[in-house]
DNA sequence: GTCTCTGCAAAGGTTTTGCAGTAAC
DNA sequence: GTTACTGCAAAACCTTTGCAGAGAC
């Protein structure tokens, strides 16, 4: 058995447990992060800082583009956010706090979750990192795996 | 038996199959491609596109930046260099053939080759291509790999 | 001769920075 | 009360673009 696919738009943690995780890295749990935080679990959707910016404002939930910058890249440092890159060198972000990874259509932009297959009895991400570092005597981080590829929509469109 | 390391500085392609290769695509030999290729695969190193521009420039071989920015993007896309994220958000080339991927540290800005283990018989990126593919139905690329982590040197300077 | 390429400078787009006021703790 | 954070605008950054002249085929 390899896959163990399951991707529910769980909340992440509660706002206790999210405090928590801020305090003991010495950051403080400001309307920007809650807001941040909120729209994120609630649309289960991929963002860019800009799209993110826009829809916020609609909301009525005015933050400054770069205060939006900034904590997205501090939650994401926090492991509170996932980041990884978008269709056109924009970073996108989610909070789905299962192990995933994120397939990138260049032509449509569009983003498919997907859950990577087990190796020797662990996570590919996992065996991956193990391998690296007993290859290399480097202290390796979580491996970043970016997959693009053409969505069926952008097959049927007969786009070359 | 999984792994198989071999990171000899082999020169990929002699002029004749390069400019073959160019030609399959309606692109020309020029004296910038050929300079380009020359020193990546002469130094065998890891480049930026100003790195390089500044190399060939106290060389003597002088190109505009925006040349060198334009090749190696031509020739990574023809698939004669390879082209990966380094430290500092910048793009970085090698002309190094053989399958591999690579370690940044965002320290030292260090750049460490790696080869990938297999899995099921096939290359690690490949099995995973098919897997992602028949996950989601997408007709996907070549996974890219992007590792970071801590060259020994970084450690032990005691930095955190 | 044709068609791609070069070089220059200027623009592009995302992300970061500096600083004074504000708010979390 | 401290200390981190916000917001604004301006800047920084890598990379791309437009166009006239040059060079590969």
């Amino acid at each position: 058995m390899a896959t163990g696919e399951s991707r529910q738009p769980e909340r992440p943690w509660g706002p206790a447990e999210v405090r928590e995780v801020l305090r003991k890295r010495g950051l403080r749990y400001s309307r920007p992060r809650r807001v941040i935080l909120g729209y994120l679990s609630e649309q289960d959707r991929h963002v860019s800082a800009e799209g993110l910016y826009l829809a916020l404002r609609q909301r009525g939930d005015d933050l400054s583009l770069s205060t939006v910058y900034l904590n997205l890249r501090v939650l994401a440092e926090a492991g509170l956010v996932r980041e990884f890159d978008g269709a056109n060198g924009e970073a996108l972000y989610d909070s789905n706090p299962s192990e995933h990874y994120h397939v990138v259509c260049p032509e449509t932009g569009e983003v498919r979750d997907v859950t990577l297959p087990w190796v020797n009895g662990q996570p590919l991400a996992s065996f991956l990192k193990e391998y690296v570092e007993r290859e290399t005597g480097w202290e390796i981080d979580e491996p970043h795996v970016s997959l693009t590829g053409r969505a069926p929509a952008a097959r049927a469109d007969g786009v070359d």
